[in-house]
DNA sequence: TAGATTGTTAATCGATTAACAATC
DNA sequence: TAGATTGTTAATCGATTAACAATC
């Protein structure tokens, strides 16, 4: 048991417990170091050094359980204990993840929606009810929640985060494309630049052309 | 100039590139590591040394150029030449793309969307065709399309990979939350798991409560 | 010129990989 | 027991940081 586990490692479980999930699916009750390396692209020695960072999860001479595997690291994610999120804004962004995310499956509980338009706001997107944004402050003073998700236009980006971080918000998923840097106490900011992800696709993909070329 | 720029580097030019784009709207024309670092969270040696990756961006005793610098990495990304993306599945996640994602500013150009339903198919969504998804084999054996974006259901992820990889696509951007691990010949798989980043956050909130109490 | 700041080399730090004794 | 595979220590590798001469 390591004293602080690094960022790196941290970064790593989502991605173990997703492929342990899909192996549960699949019925795969026991897997190595080994095994998992390969379905997964890791060494098996990494593969280890990462488990042992929160203690045995394996057997000597056997290997892993998967469901036990992915259950300890379902826990040291700490998903047993479920936090309350709310989007606010519910255009084209926030709807997709109101609708199509699995916000249960991180160990989250959607309470609510916010938007402006009139149109939206008193209707439900599956289940989660679209309040007036005008509420939200009412909301957070009277309501416990965790973590905001902020599919809003930029403009609104900076003031909403800082509302919400004095009224008690603890995380911010920041979908804006603006980073949010105001001192925000210890809210931690999670921002999602999806242009990251295309840019640097974009320069292999430029890169491996020029190479035939 | 190194031989082989690590991938730790690229994955950090978007953002160097984003930041600049700010300052340079803001109108701050010359910056230095220092200046820099403090800006973004780096430290300056680490700046210096990633922007000398790819050759002298700046004047000794001077520092850099904003504008210079932001075009410079921009080329470093190869954004001058546009790359062709066609949005498959125009659900409220495409169309949160569709409509929200500035494709131009990562160096693409965004063809056409298909998606099967009849509803849609015909419309356009700000300037961008919906086409049916029928047509899509058809549509790839008559057009270039460099990058195909996953935002259908999870269940067609991967044979829709797999026939736009055979149709000469080069990259996926997957937005289905399954890693698409088949074998795809030479094509990118660019994977962006929306959950990896909640999961992530919820470990710091869980982990930061835990030491308060 | 003097001051500032780069480009670049050297030192440190951390992360990954290799090795192997422990043990199931 | 013999074989397999972990947990863990040691070795390597790479990335970050520090230092400083070059130079604008």
């Amino acid at each position: 048991m390591k004293y602080r586990i690094s960022a790196n490692v941290i970064r790593r479980l989502p991605r173990y417990l997703r492929r342990l999930t899909l192996m549960e699916r699949q019925g795969v009750e026991r897997t190595s170091s080994g095994d998992l390396g390969e379905r997964m692209g890791l060494t098996a020695s990494q593969i280890r050094q990462d488990f042992n960072c929160f203690g045995g999860f394996g057997q000597q001479g056997y290997g892993y359980r998967v469901g036990d595997l992915r259950s300890g690291i379902s826990s040291v994610l700490g998903l047993e204990r479920t936090l309350t999120a709310v989007v606010i804004g519910a255009g084209n962004l926030g709807r997709a993840l109101i609708i199509n995310f699995n916000f249960a499956e991180c160990g989250f509980e959607l309470a609510a929606a916010f938007d402006t338009d009139p149109g939206l706001v008193g209707t439900a997107l599956r289940d989660t009810p679209v309040l007036d944004a005008a509420d939200l402050p009412a909301y957070l003073a009277s309501h416990r929640v965790d973590v905001a998700v902020l599919t809003l236009p930029k403009k609104y980006a900076r003031d909403t985060a800082l509302a919400a971080s004095r009224a008690g918000v603890r995380g911010i998923w920041n979908f804006t494309g603006i980073d949010i840097d105001a001192d925000l106490g210890d809210t931690i900011v999670e921002n999602v630049h999806l242009s990251d992800s295309l840019l640097t696709m974009g320069y292999y993909l430029r890169g491996a052309s020029k190479e035939e070329a």
